[in-house]
DNA sequence: TATTGTTATACTCTATAACTATA
DNA sequence: TATAGTTATAGAGTATAACAATA
């Protein structure tokens, strides 16, 4: 088993300062579709066609079950996302509208799409960049699991 | 000029996970060392030995600079930081009080740990994951100025 | 006049605790 | 009895607008 070297810490500063790029650039996005930023964040959340637990969506945003309550009942007002009953009748499982799907893919395909910076790294320069993080998320998934 | 490839439109998506899993670590942090997120980013954010400007402050918390002085109140209620004037007598800069330095340290040097998957990299990946960082840091750095 | 920071207000997010309806 | 979700409540974050002090 490796120990972390100089450049495993080195790595870890730089992702820092490249995911504040990135809390920017959610914090735009959410205010543009008008979204509070956990609405944007459940929306995002939720998988087409699947029912999601209160529960698991709570999870998801790291905060108490309770406050799922109102944020879910917002975007039912909107029209972006309905309360189905699952099989365990206590559940309540949450389901993107096709509105909602719609706005999901909006903002996934805009959060997804590369920062500006991208294309001044040459063309191997970005298949490095991608293999490097590849692995990383890969043995990621992996402690997670454990 | 390089088009963006499909390595990086990958290398964007994966980035993105990271940026999740560096939320949580932030959020458990936080809450350990009993600041509120807001409050934790100002210490963060604050130079020791320099004065921030309240409105630099607003700036780095994507927020108004009204509610600095709330979130900027509890710091000075609970000695962390303290407001000091400038010549500009107008504006009133932040400064951490020793307490507030040794708080920031101890919170940036566990923010900015390696995480636990990071050893299961081996040195050459740690390498390649450093240098790709590295090269994309500096072009967004350059990205930013223009 | 313009700017920095503050105050006032209203809405959202948050955790805790008590409640309901299922299991 | 235990669990999923809700309701009630209080503290914190947020934007907007109006204000004081200074430039």
């Amino acid at each position: 088993m490796p120990k972390v070297t100089k450049d495993g810490r080195a790595a870890t500063t730089l992702l820092f300062e490249l995911l504040q790029e990135h809390k920017r650039a959610f914090h735009t996005l959410v205010k543009e579709v008008g979204l509070t930023p956990q609405q944007a964040a459940t929306i995002l959340s939720l998988e087409p066609g699947v029912g999601t637990p209160m529960s698991v969506i709570a999870e998801f945003l790291m905060c108490d079950a309770s406050n799922v309550t109102g944020i879910v009942d917002k975007l039912e007002a909107r029209g972006l996302a309905t309360r189905v009953s699952a099989e365990d009748r206590r559940v309540k499982a949450l389901t993107l509208t096709t509105e909602g799907e719609a706005l999901k893919e909006s903002m996934r395909t805009r959060l997804h799409s590369p920062p500006a910076w991208m294309e001044e790294l040459t063309r191997d320069e970005q298949r490095a960049l991608h293999e490097s993080l590849q692995r990383a998320v890969t043995v990621m998934r992996e402690a997670g699991k454990s």
